[in-house]
DNA sequence: AAAATATACCTTGAATCGCTAGGTATAGTA
DNA sequence: TACTATACCTAGCGATTCAAGGTATATTTT
């Protein structure tokens, strides 16, 4: 299909670093803010969203640290690199043109009428 | 992540059942009139195309027959059945729902400021 | 006429990715 | 004390895409 490899990793990834860019967070958190933000449209499985922020860590697309919570409670937050903000930019750029290639097939193709 | 799954496979199965809502088309044809209706961001590949069509044979959503073409040359083609109606309207719902998931989170969120 | 390309169908195998299902540990609540 | 919520993690399964191959016929080029 190109678009790279995979589409739906394609949309985690998107959907995290756009998360990031609003601020760090970590890994919990983004499950419950993406939850959110999408109106409870997403609900991102830990499964899901760990293997996918160690690799883009490992990637350099994300840098991370470690803080502790109020509450006593360690978390591991995650901030986006230069690398990542130009990651993510592809990564808006590739969705809107999936998206309006969908859209427009479903509309009945380019020549459809308006 | 929810919405069934696979993403690109949903898209791909949907793409293709909304191709067939206009009229039976056989394979290779699935694949030029997918490329013109979207401008040319999606060329399927008939590895990925194939093995979707029989599966949506087996299961019934679509239906084929073989059809001489003036040239000569032999073409299957496939219809929409009946349920095949069915499934792509529930495609459709999904496509809706992701969609607008995807873009309330890259617009920072459902209480963002439109 | 021969060779190359386009049409048209198909399958196998590698790679990728999300999810299920498990695990560990700590903080807060019943 | 036990249970739930928070917070992190990984192994393995299943599903999917694509590259690469194969077969065969029609058309175009050389």
């Amino acid at each position: 299909m190109k678009f790279d490899k995979g589409l739906m990793a394609g949309s985690s990834t998107l959907l995290l670093l756009t998360l990031l860019e609003s601020g760090d967070m970590y890994g919990y958190q983004m499950i419950e803010e993406l939850s959110r933000r999408s109106n409870d449209a997403f609900q991102m499985q830990e499964g899901t969203l760990y293997p996918i922020l160690h690799a883009l860590e490992k990637e350099k697309y994300l840098s991370s640290y470690r803080q502790l919570a109020p509450s006593g409670r360690e978390r591991k937050y995650y901030k986006l690199t230069r690398r990542g903000r130009e990651l993510l930019a592809d990564k808006r750029t590739e969705w809107e043109k999936f998206h309006r290639g969908v859209n427009d097939v479903l509309r009945g193709g380019a020549d459809a009428l308006a």
